[in-house]
Formats: C-alpha cells, structure tokens, sequence
DNA sequence: CTAGTGAATATTGTATACAGAATACCGACC
DNA sequence: GGTCGGTATTCTGTATACAATATTCACTAG
C-alpha cells in the first residue's frame, strides 16, 4: 500500500514537531519563506500547513503581519481544558464496555509511564496513548477526530510545564484508579474520577503558567 | 474603521453560501478553477477556503481528485449533533444566570420564528440566533467559536430538512421550554431540557434523511 | 539626545505557471 | 455489442512571480 502524502500534511507536521522540541518558542514569528527554505519546499504547502495551524489554535494569523506561535496563555489553557475534558468524558460515555483487554493495555501504558523518568516527549506520548487507547472504542469517529485535533493545545502546555519543572506528573495515580473503577464496571465511579482527573490536570497546568 | 479581510475567508463564505442556497448540491465536485473564475480571483484563496471547508467537514477532500461536497449522511449528523449538543451544554453550564434582559430577548426571537413561515434560511438564521444569544454569555470564548464553527454541519442539514418537508420544526415550544425553567431559575430543568430539545432535533434529522 | 519622517528592505497576500496524475474519450479487438 | 487499452485533455498539487503592505533603520529637526 503506497500513500502519498500532501506537503502540506508533512509540513505541519514538521512545524508541530519544531514546535514541540522547543526550536519555535511561543511568541516567535513564524515566516513562511524561511520554512520554505528550510524544508526545501514552496511557500505554496507552508502557507496551507500555517493556516490551518492557525486555525487549530497553535500560530496566530494577523492580517498583514504573517504568522506567529501563540504565547502560552492560562486562559487559552483552561478553556481548551474545559472543552476537551467535557469532549473526552463524552466519549468516555459512548464507549461500550472496555473489553478487559484494553483494560490491560490501560495498565501496561500507565505501567511504562511511570517507569519512564525524565523524556519529557516520552511521556507526554504515553499520556496520550493512554487517553486515545481508552476511548478507542468510541464510536463517533467524528468525535474522536476532534479530540485528536484538540489535544494539540495542551500537548504544548505540558511540554512546556514537564521541560521546565522538571517532575512527571502524578497523572499514573488517577490513571490507574480510572482503570480500577472501570474493572468493577463502576462507570459512574470511572466518570466522577475521570473528571477529577482532567480538572486536576488543568489546574496544575493552569497555576503553573500563572507562576 | 475600515477592514481588508482576506480573499480566502470572502471565498469561505460564498462557497458555504452556494452550498446553503442548494447551488452546490451534496456529493458535487467542487473544481476550484471554476470558482476562481466565476469569483474573480486566483485559484490560491480559493484553495485556502476550500482545504478549510473540508477540515471543518463541509466538503471532502481526495488526494489528487480535488474537493467535492460532503454527502448529507445520517451517521455523520448524528456524531455532530451529539459533539454539538454536548458543547452547547456545557456553554451553557459555564454561562452564569442569563439576565432578565436576555430572556427577553429570547423570547422575542422566538416569537418572531414562529411566526416566520416558509422562509427557510430565515428560520435557521433565528434558531442559530437563538443559540447564540443563550450562550452568549458564556466566557469560554474558545468554546463559542469552537460552537459557531461546528454549526456548518447540522445548518446544511436543517436546511435540506425543512425545503424539503417543507414544515418549521417544532424547536420554538421546545425554546419556550427552556426559557421559562430559566426565567424560575431552576437550572437543572433547563438544562434537561435543552438535552432534550437537541436530541429530539437530531432524531428528527436522522430519521428523514434515512427515510 | 529624542522623536519623527522618509526611503529601503523584507514579507505577506495574491496571481500565474508548470508538472504530474486522474478522468474521459475513442478505437480496436474479442 | 461489450470490454480492454491507449491517448488526449482536464484538473490538481506545487512552484514561482508580482504587487502591496509592514517593518527597519538612518537621518533630520527640535
């Protein structure tokens, strides 16, 4: 099976990835002629890889004045949070039963997270594997499309928040007692701490942008 | 204040207002030299509106076979409805006591829809604006546009729905509902009621178009 | 020494050009 | 008559070119 992937696809991804690894700091102005330059394509796939990042929240598009990394804003965090949380719960509630071989995965993923010290990127990874492989038997594809898209804002928060404090997150705790509760088939007990669990997130996250 | 908007988002909005006025009927390839021809502009902006439209689900987007207007589908309306209805909720859950002032506005908007008979864009135009004047306070103003945008959907829906059947649904008695567990202050039966309102909307939606 | 003005430069937004893939059309063969 | 194959054309995806706007920096006036 060949595939052949639009530039466009592979520039944005190239761009989130500069992104990530911190080559692009928030505020930083993002000049399409340069990524062109640098990617060794045309301004043509930069601009479409711009312009729906900056749709998707990652860049800022001011009229006249090209693209820029939107700065890190508490704000901007919470209210994604709240979005995502809600979105992910609801997924969360169209899922069937987990069938306890997911279950399992759960915990080998949260397992691997808690071993894995200090690879910030790596550990982010595994947090979002964990939340994908929990709803992955949501059946609203659309649903799950756009969390996918979404989690693009607070990746870069809790890139941003591992890099400079150092410390994993406790998130493996509430991970496991979700997948505990979930054992028990307990969904109203898997709900309440799934909330608890994002809220917790977003708070942390939230109060270190304020520091 | 003047204002340039870009050509890219004057193209979005006449190509959703071709697709709305039935110009560009469901599964309708959509060749963007044709638009760029008939708008009086270069293919580049309209190629920018078209990626954009098709990111947002209102069109479809092969590799190297162009874009083409997403069929109206059961499946697809569904999954939005009920990613819409959940944010819609929530929007107005984080909305603090809606303002007498506001209730009445409602109220008026409602009395006009009922009273709008036959003119179908007119009558989507009222319910949206009624949705949109009941979350208009939330302060998650990411969740608002995320809300606007999602309404591309369900609109192309309504809008088929009620040319063809011909009758205004029933959403004003539903309105009438919500706004007056709003007006007691009783929260919890409002937003029951607008769960209710939004379900019983999209069943009526799926069931015609799998009639 | 600072603020303001102006030209020079850089960069964006849009238009056009080009190469390769997909579709349509047409004839030949079964 | 139907189907397979080849060619011509259309259309997409990408590259480049151009015009207009924003930014920078130097220079002048206060």
């Amino acid at each position: 099976m060949i595939t052949r992937t639009p530039l466009r696809d592979q520039v944005y991804h190239a761009v989130l990835a500069r992104i990530y690894r911190g080559d692009l700091p928030p505020a930083r102005r993002v000049r399409d002629t340069d990524l062109a330059a640098q990617l060794g394509v045309s301004r043509t796939p930069v601009r479409e890889a711009l312009l729906r990042l900056s749709r998707e929240g990652v860049l800022e598009a001011d009229m006249g004045r090209g693209f820029s990394v939107r700065p890190l804003d508490a704000t901007e965090m919470r209210e994604s949070g709240a979005i995502l949380s809600t979105l992910e719960r609801l997924a969360l509630d169209l899922s069937g039963d987990i069938p306890p071989e997911r279950l399992a995965r759960l915990g080998e993923i949260d397992r691997e997270l808690a071993a894995t010290r200090g690879d910030v990127d790596r550990c982010i990874d595994l947090d979002e594997e964990w939340h994908r492989t929990l709803l992955e038997g949501c059946p609203n594809l659309r649903l799950r499309a756009m969390i996918s898209t979404l989690w693009q804002v607070p990746r870069r928060y809790m890139r941003a928040f591992l890099r400079e404090a150092g410390r994993v997150s406790l998130s493996t705790q509430h991970h496991a007692r979700i997948v505990e509760a979930l054992r028990r088939n307990d969904r109203e007990a898997a709900m309440e701490r799934f909330s608890h669990h994002w809220q917790r997130g977003i708070e942390e996250l939230g109060a270190w942008i304020e520091r």
